[in-house]
DNA sequence: TGTTAGCACTCATAACCGTCGAGTGCTAAC
DNA sequence: GTTAGCACTCGACGGTTATGAGTGCTAACA
């Protein structure tokens, strides 16, 4: 047995892949007839079951019960995604849909990758998934303040990812127009760069210093930059498409999938799996229980990181059966994250059009 | 029959009553026998046979087959809402969760809103709706404009119901930190309070000429007040705890649940039905058929508009089996929306803390 | 040594069927 | 108008059987 699995021979490589295929496709048991009317095997279905059988031992396939087909092991689906899958032509309607994220009005990383992730359920009938990571290392690079009212102002921050949040600020007393002005200077000059941990109280002190009479504003103005800075490395998880999976029969199972229904909402799984995953921007491929989470034991998630500049902005990515179709996932995915990259290209690099993000 | 309808004699209602209560409670039809031992009732079973009898011919109630007990009609559930349901008090500890919104760091409507409909739905065991309408009248108030770097800047919009947005732009050509200030001062002089209908070809040339040298910047910057705009009032629904509906079995068609997913995730239906339910502020009850949403024949959705100075600003909900527990999600949003509207109070209105939203 | 035909065997699925029991409607007595 | 009693209905449950897909094994064959 040791040896024997140094290498597949071709035949088994190649009925493996019919067997992968037809289970994605059907999603039952595959039997050696099966195998046989696909086509491209010469020889009878007893020597396929023969096959069949070393594949079993071999730990590639399994088999539901002992009058049934056989269904690809975990093993079995990591070496078809690793050797065997083909590469999936996109049709043009599909490759039309993407670039028209090209076009779309848009701005914001967050938004495009909501878009993105609406379009690769779409396109895959699985479930979409945009993911923010939480970076740990966000600061604000930038603060402005926007005066509305007395005794109420808007406080921007401009992260370092380029990400943007604003807070309203109401405040016991009025506060004039040079104040918010001369506040942002001061957060500017102070805090830009700082992560929370490193904004000290001689800092704090030296804020309030600077703003003079107008000191009252600082307490409740830091308070709002804790929770800005909170929010800015939160990390986002945005899922679309949950109800195709409901198409699928692995998802029948309801009190299953109200548990997977509940991961997704809860997002720390999903945050915590793509920021301990994340291999340098290649696409990742998790199989069942490769992904750590119980509760995606019968499903694949498949992710590509969105990177710019060596920094993981966020990721797009799919989460269906464990049977899904790898190719066309995979296809997807790159087509979908090449043309975000491209949106978000390094800044002053060629510009044709009008507006895009950053 | 016509006239037998004219009202419902006391013991009818009681009876009534205990079906609901024990349907909500149970699930399952509810028999005659089942209705003496919840108590309160002193007559024997036959009695309340024969009176079970006269409410499912009158309408109030349904039969699933000849040898079940009773469940309760739309008609049975809309008489119990508006006229039989007890006040839910609510336990200390519900109302300690819901107080602590007021506490929580948070400033603006939508994470407001976010927060409010995870608790509804944490604390009814529905799903909890947070929705923001498209008005269809909203205006930015107010831009301002940031400087990041040369040919790259943010827009900021301040609606007019106190939304704020954000879009990075980009341009071919280097920008000024002056040009940028000039920018928003010339966008809130020429177009603060107009809607996207009444920014005409004049105006935009007024504006360019303004811009002068800068007036290259004009074109993108009004494409992205253009998506601004669009973006203000395009309404959201958020969806919390859908998972939570799971538990329930009117939910175990899987096929019926997955329309469902669907329309929660499409939006429109959620928004156009909060739209045109909406009646001043009261709390809506819309029992199965009462929404004209197909897919929510078998639900029960109960919302509550968040209004201030009269604005519809945007509305949290409950969405759950047509059996829920209507006293206590009436409860739970009364608590939830009274929270909220405290936490929008008037601007100026007294303000004991540092800082909240507007 | 690898391939193939034939055949007995296994086991999930579906259909069928009787039993059980909850709950009713009806009738007759109070 | 209320109640006890009783026959009746009908879904739920559990066991049995028939079906058929697909296997493993054996023996013959190239």
């Amino acid at each position: 047995m040791a040896d024997g699995e140094r290498e597949l021979s071709e035949r088994k490589k190649q009925i493996l892949k019919a067997i992968v295929d037809a289970h994605i496709e059907g999603g039952g048991p595959v039997g050696s007839k099966a195998i046989l009317q696909a086509g491209g095997m010469n020889c009878s279905s007893a020597t396929i079951r023969n096959e069949m059988a070393e594949l079993e031992e071999m730990g590639y396939l399994e088999q539901p019960h002992a009058s049934a087909g056989r269904v690809p092991s975990e093993l079995g689906y990591r070496f078809y995604v690793d050797s065997l899958i083909e590469h999936y032509a996109m049709t043009t309607h599909e490759i039309a849909q993407i670039n028209n994220l090209l076009r779309a009005k848009m701005g914001e990383l967050d938004q495009i990758l909501s878009a993105a992730s609406h379009l690769a359920s779409n396109l895959t009938n699985y479930t979409g998934i945009a993911i923010q990571p939480r970076t740990g290392a966000v600061n604000i690079a930038k603060f402005e303040g926007i005066y509305l009212e007395p005794s109420h102002f808007i406080l921007v921050a401009v992260a370092s990812n380029g990400a943007v949040k604003t807070k309203h600020i109401h405040t016991d007393f009025k506060v004039l127009p040079e104040s918010v002005s001369r506040l942002a200077e001061s957060l500017n000059a102070m805090l830009a760069g700082l992560s929370a941990e490193r904004i000290t109280l001689p800092i704090i002190m030296e804020l309030e210093t600077r703003m003079g009479a107008d000191s009252g504003m600082i307490g409740p103005v830091m308070k709002v930059v804790y929770d800005l800075l909170s929010e800015l490395d939160a990390g986002a998880v945005q899922v679309a498409g949950i109800d195709h999976l409901l198409q699928y029969p692995e998802y029948s199972d309801t009190a299953q999938f109200r548990e997977l229904l509940g991961a997704l909402e809860k997002k720390d799984d999903i945050l915590d799996l793509v920021s301990t995953t994340g291999g340098e921007g290649d696409i990742n491929v998790l199989i069942g229980s490769e992904s750590r989470v119980k509760v995606m034991n019968n499903s694949a998630l498949v992710f590509k990181p969105i990177v710019k500049d060596g920094q993981t902005l966020g990721a797009i990515g799919v989460l269906g059966p464990r049977r899904m179709d790898y190719a066309k996932v995979l296809a997807t995915l790159e087509g979908l994250s090449g043309n975000i990259e491209n949106l978000i290209l390094p800044n002053k690099q060629l510009h044709n059009g009008g507006e895009s993000d950053g």
